[in-house]
RNA sequence: GGAGAGAUGGCAGAGCGGUCGAAUGCGGCGGUCUUGAAAACCGUUGACCUUCACGGGUCCGGGGGUUCGAAUCCCUCUCUCUCCGCCA
């Protein structure tokens, strides 16, 4: 969430940031603005109140001691009527607390200066593109016509088992998948990065830290019965490492990459986008995430950018970069570039990568801070990147290198699969 | 799932219901010494809210309670450890 100091202080520009996210906060800002102050003379009307009773608490030991009942005795009856009072003061603070946090946590975060306005996916900025968009043969089939003819991903199979958004992968589907995972984590290992394998389930706390709860709930599957969510991307497990985590300035940067299922229930969504492996209920993903030093998180978003580009041009991929639009934002971040491939057969392009910089955003919710050289604590920088997400990979993989003989694996891939052909 | 023990500052680890935001050690920072470093010695070192400041308030796993007063007593939740059971 925002930092209450930033809109306390720079009204206007919160305001006028939000607009480009398409968010009239006016209203919202100064019930903010209104409830902080609310807060703050609650909180002096309670001090003082709760200043008084420790001062009384003292000299009632002392009169005990001395061997002044009476006294004491006196000062009791004072303290009583403090507590009532500091009981009431205590929950009217605690109302406007709320209050005030509820209406924070509505606020989404500020686009960065370079985000251009707009209202949906129509108005993203293209800020680089290349590769070869291939020319396929004209008997040419899209993806999920290639994985029944080759039998390496089986959409009906998972329908049966579980549900639509559930393949099977299998054969040289299956190895392929498990290759694509060793080679983007081997890249991020030699980029630097820790490994991690995170759990798949995260509390609501977590949820929270990362900004999918509240707002996002019905995106998550919920096992209720224990009260935990099935996490939508491994950032939720990785970023929330840090949760409430006091870090030093020689920390930074921190580099994690993790690989993991995702899971999304995608409600509402259906259609020809969702077709095969477009979107899915469960897909598998490599993250990478970063925390970082304010000053210095956007040299970092730069550098996981051209981390995921070179993954693209390894991988023989056409594709293209989009700095997202304040409409197509996600809710948490400051800036985003979205990677996308082309799928010759379908004859489209499909996002396979997202990479953010949320600035002290989710900081500020986990209370991830970092003492500076100053000794002065401070809210650092979360960023976070597919690098990649499997599925549209796979399917842009299938389509652009369909052959007579078969699909071609690309160079750097072969040694993860054991194989050059498909077929 | 059953029985028991525990949760204290960056870490380790003390702490009779009042003077404990908390001993001590380590680590960190500053200094003395040294060509430099190490060692030794001296000093310093929690977070948050509020205030121009002085100051005030909150925090000893989370929540609630007892008390004039709780790190210390009670309840509850979560987590950790030990033993038993089950199990990849």
């Amino acid at each position: 969430m925002l930092e209450l100091q930033t809109i306390r202080e720079n009204r206007a520009f919160v305001i006028e940031r939000l607009a480009v996210k398409n968010v009239e906060a006016t209203a919202v800002v100064d019930e903010i603005i209104a409830l902080d102050q609310e807060r703050r003379n609650r909180q002096k009307e309670l001090d003082d109140v709760l200043a008084r009773s420790n001062q009384l608490a003292k000299e009632i030991g002392q009169y005990f001691k001395s061997g002044q009942r009476d006294k004491a005795e006196e000062a009791k009856k004072e303290t009583t009527e403090l507590k009532v009072k500091s009981k009431m003061l205590a929950e009217d603070l605690d109302q406007v607390v709320e209050q005030l946090n509820s209406r924070l946590v509505e606020l989404p975060n500020l686009p960065h200066a370079s985000v251009p306005s707009g209202k949906s996916a129509e108005d993203n900025e293209k800020v680089h593109e290349e590769g070869v968009i291939p020319t396929l043969a004209e008997n040419a089939i899209p993806h999920w016509e290639l994985a029944d003819k080759y039998q390496i991903i089986d959409f009906n199979l998972g329908s049966k088992v579980t549900g639509a958004g559930f393949p099977f992968y299998r054969g040289k589907g299956a190895r392929l998948q498990r290759a694509l995972i060793n080679f983007f984590l081997d890249e991020a290992l030699d980029a630097g990065y820790l490994e991690y394998q995170p759990p798949l389930l995260i509390n609501e706390d977590s949820g929270f830290g990362t900004g999918q709860l509240p707002d996002k709930e019905g995106q998550m599957y919920y096992a209720g019965e224990d009260k935990l969510y099935l996490i939508p991307t491994a950032e939720v497990p990785i970023t929330n490492i840090y949760r409430n985590v006091l870090l030093s300035e020689s920390d930074f940067p921190i580099k994690n990459v993790a690989y993991s299922n995702c899971f999304r229930r995608e409600a509402g969504s259906y259609g020809k986008d969702v077709r095969g492996l477009n979107r899915l209920h469960q897909f598998d993903k490599v993250e990478i995430v970063q925390i970082q030093h304010p000053d210095r998180s956007y040299e970092t978003l730069e550098q996981m950018k051209e981390h995921v580009a070179g993954l693209l041009r390894k991988l023989e991929l056409p594709f293209r970069i989009l700095r997202l639009c304040g409409g197509d934002m996600s809710f948490t971040s400051a800036l985003t570039f979205d990677f996308e491939v082309y799928s010759a057969a379908q004859k489209r392009w499909l996002e396979v990568s997202s990479v953010s910089n949320f600035e002290s955003y989710q900081s500020n919710r986990m209370k991830l801070r970092f003492k500076d050289e100053l000794g002065k604590t401070r809210l650092a920088h979360t960023l976070n990147g597919s690098a990649l997400a499997l599925p549209r990979i796979v399917a842009a993989l299938l389509e652009n290198n369909q052959t007579e003989a078969g699909i071609r694996i690309p160079k750097a891939l072969q040694r993860y699969t054991g194989f050059e052909l498909i077929d």
